[in-house]
RNA sequence: GCUCCGGUGGUGUAGUCCGGUCAAGCAUUCCGGCCUUUCGAGUCGGAGAUCCCGGGUUCGAAUCCCGGCCGGAGCACCA
C-alpha cells in the first residue's frame, strides 16, 4: 500500500474510510490562543507591549508582543507600542533602540495603533503624584533606604509617613526644584505596613535623578519608578489586558493598591513565563556583557537569541508567532529546543526555497574512461518543476574530467566504492586521498540504487564561484557555490542540497547565513 | 529567610476550572518502510509518560482536598 502513490492513498481512504480523513482534518486544524477573560467588561480590548529601549528585542520578548498581537487581532482591538524609558541612570535607554524595536516589531508583523515614549510623560505623572500627597494616600520619605527598610521588615511606618500632606508638598516642591539631591527623597505609595510580604510595604513611586536623558536630557530630575509609571499608563492607556512576564507578579499586587486610591478598576492580568532557547543566549546582560568582551561582534551575532539574530539566520516571522502560539500564554517557563523552532521553519520555508550546490572545503575528484558526453538537469526546486533547472553539460577530454566535491564527502569515500553525483554520473572510486581518483560507472539513478551508492553533490572543476557560510556558532563554511547563486537576493531562502537552509545575506562575494537542516 | 507561582514522554504542548469518552492527543526527537536526480522534503508505521511523590474524597482522579519534594520568580530610590 505504501507503494501508492499519494494520489491513490487518498482515494482509497476516501472510498472505504471517509472518516478517517475527517478526523484528521480536525487534527491538523491550526492551534489558537485560548480565549481572553473578561473581554465584555471593556470598550475594546486593548493590549500593550511596553519594553525599556535600554537593549534589542529577543525571543523571550517576542512571546508577550505576539499574544498582545494576537488578541488585539482576534477582537478587532487595539496594540500600543509604550517605551518605559525612565530610568537614565541604571538602565538607561539608547536611542537607536527606539528603533530597531520598531523594526522588530514590524518584521513580526505586528500592527502598532497607539504609540507613546514614558519620557514625554513626565508632567502627567507628577499631576498623578501631587493627587495623591494631597490625599495622603502618598508622602515624601527623606529616609535613608537601609533605614527604611530596616522599619518596613518590622511592619513599623517611618517617621516621614504621618507628616500631614502641606509637609509631604512641600517636600515634593524641594524634589522637583531642589534643595533636595538624588537619593534625599522619595515618594512612597502608602499600602498596608502589615502585608506579610514585606515587598509589598510602602513602595516607592517617584524618585530623584540627576543624570542625562538620551531624550530629554537634563530637563527632569524626578523620574517614576516602574510601578508608578505603569500603572498610571495601564489605566490611562485604558489597557484591557496586560500580558507580561510573571516576574511582575509582585508588582501587579503593588499596582493594585495604587489603583485601589485612585478608584481605578484593574485590568485582567495574563502572566506568562520565561521562554528559553537551548540554543541562542536571550539574557540582555550576558549579551552586554560578551559584547564589551569582545566575545560577540553584534546584537545579531548567529550564537545569540536575539530577533536581529534569528532574523538574519532566516527565521521567518511566521516562525516566531507559530512557536509562541504552540507555547501558549502560560505562566510556566519553557526551553524551546531548536530542533522544534527548524522544523516549524523548515515548513515555511521548503516550498520557496530553491536548491543549490555548496562545495564546502573542495577536494579533486578525476573521473576517468566517461563514455560519451555526460551532462546533468538539475530542478530549482523538486516539487516545482516549472521554476527551471540549473544545466550542466561535462565534455570529457579523452573521457576525462575533473570535479570538486566536498572534503566530507571525500574523507567517506572507500576504494571500489559506487558513488553518485547527483543528476550526472555514478563512478567507481579507484584512489582514495587528498585527491580522489574514479571511474566511470554508469549514468542511470536506478543503477547507483541498486548498488547502493552515496549520492554526493559536485561541481565541474573551475566552475562556481567563491562561497561562505556563517554557521550557528560564528564560524564559517567555505568552498564554492554554483555561479547561479550570485543572481539571488539578498534575504532569499535557499536550500545548499545535502548542507542545510540558508539565508543569502551577500551576494557578491556571496555569503550566506546558516538557518538549519 | 519571607512572599508568590508552577511541576503531563528527551523537548514543547492538549486535557486540569465543570472528575469518567484519557493506561493520555499533537508536534519535535529517534528508529524502520515507501517514494525521490537530496542521507532533504513528503508519506506510512514504530519507539518513548505508572500525568513529581505520599495520603485522602469518590463506584471512578492527570483532573478535587491535605502533606511533602523539586523547579522558577520576586523581596532595588531597575524595568
Amino acid at each position: 500500500m505504501n507503494s501508492w502513490t499519494l494520489e491513490r492513498q487518498k482515494e482509497v481512504l476516501e472510498e472505504r474510510w471517509p472518516e478517517l480523513l475527517e478526523t484528521r482534518k480536525v487534527k491538523e486544524e491550526k492551534k489558537t490562543l485560548p480565549p481572553l477573560n473578561n473581554v465584555e467588561k471593556y470598550r475594546e480590548v486593548r493590549t500593550r507591549f511596553a519594553p525599556n529601549p535600554d537593549g534589542p528585542l529577543h525571543l523571550g520578548s517576542a512571546e508577550p508582543i505576539i499574544f498582545c498581537d494576537e488578541y488585539a487581532k482576534m477582537y478587532d482591538g487595539k496594540f500600543i507600542l509604550r517605551f518605559e524609558d525612565t530610568s537614565p541612570d541604571v538602565k538607561s535607554p539608547i536611542l537607536e533602540v527606539y528603533d530597531w524595536i520598531k523594526e522588530d516589531l514590524k518584521w513580526l508583523g505586528v500592527v502598532v495603533h497607539e504609540f507613546y515614549m514614558q519620557s514625554d510623560r513626565l508632567e502627567i505623572y507628577y499631576g498623578h503624584a501631587e493627587r495623591l500627597l494631597e490625599k495622603g494616600q502618598a508622602y515624601v520619605c527623606t529616609c535613608e533606604s537601609s533605614a527604611f527598610k530596616e522599619l518596613y521588615t518590622e511592619k513599623k511606618a517611618c517617621p516621614c509617613r504621618d507628616l500631614p500632606p502641606e509637609v509631604h508638598l512641600d517636600r515634593w516642591k524641594m524634589m522637583l526644584n531642589g534643595p533636595y539631591r538624588k537619593g534625599d527623597a522619595v515618594v512612597r505609595i502608602k499600602t498596608d505596613l502589615d502585608h506579610p510580604n514585606p515587598a509589598l510595604r510602602d513602595w516607592p513611586a517617584l524618585r530623584i535623578v540627576e543624570g542625562s536623558h538620551p531624550r530629554q536630557g537634563t530637563k527632569y530630575r524626578v523620574w517614576p519608578l516602574y510601578n508608578f509609571s505603569c500603572a498610571i499608563d495601564d489605566h490611562e492607556m485604558e489597557i484591557s489586558h496586560i500580558i507580561r512576564g510573571k516576574e511582575h507578579e509582585v508588582n501587579t499586587h503593588r499596582q493594585r493598591y495604587l489603583y485601589g486610591h485612585m478608584g481605578w478598576d484593574y485590568p485582567e492580568i495574563i502572566n506568562v513565563g520565561r521562554l528559553g532557547l537551548e540554543a541562542g543566549i536571550l539574557s540582555k546582560s550576558v549579551i552586554r556583557a560578551g559584547l564589551e568582551e569582545g566575545l560577540y561582534k553584534s546584537w545579531d551575532d548567529p550564537r545569540l537569541g536575539t530577533l536581529q539574530a534569528l532574523r538574519r539566520r532566516g527565521l521567518q516571522p511566521e516562525t516566531i508567532r507559530e512557536i509562541m502560539i504552540q507555547v501558549g500564554p502560560k505562566p510556566i517557563n519553557a526551553t524551546l529546543s531548536w530542533a522544534q523552532v527548524a522544523s516549524v521553519n523548515r515548513r515555511n520555508i521548503e516550498s520557496q526555497a530553491d536548491r543549490y550546490f555548496f562545495v564546502r572545503d573542495p577536494v579533486n575528484l578525476d573521473v576517468v574512461d566517461i563514455t560519451g558526453e555526460a551532462s546533468a538537469k538539475l530542478l530549482l526546486h523538486p516539487d516545482h518543476p516549472e521554476r527551471g533547472t540549473r544545466d550542466y553539460s561535462i565534455d570529457p577530454k579523452n573521457g576525462a574530467a575533473s570535479f570538486k566535491i566536498s572534503k566530507e564527502d571525500a574523507e567517506k569515500m572507500e576504494k571500489s566504492g559506487i558513488v553518485r553525483l547527483m543528476g550526472l554520473m555514478n563512478v567507481e572510486v579507484v584512489e582514495t586521498g587528498s585527491s580522489i581518483k574514479a571511474r566511470y560507472h554508469s549514468s542511470d539513478h536506478e543503477e547507483a540504487r541498486a548498488n547502493g551508492a552515496t549520492f554526493i553533490h559536485w561541481l565541474p572543476d573551475g566552475e562556481g564561484v567563491e562561497a561562505s557560510v556563517v554557521m550557528p556558532d560564528a564560524s564559517k563554511a567555505n568552498g564554492i557555490a554554483e555561479t547561479a547563486c550570485t543572481d539571488l537576493k539578498m534575504d532569499d531562502m535557499i536550500q545548499f542540497e545535502r548542507f542545510g537552509f540558508v539565508r543569502v545575506d551577500n551576494v557578491k562575494p556571496f555569503s550566506a547565513y546558516f538557518a538549519h537542516r
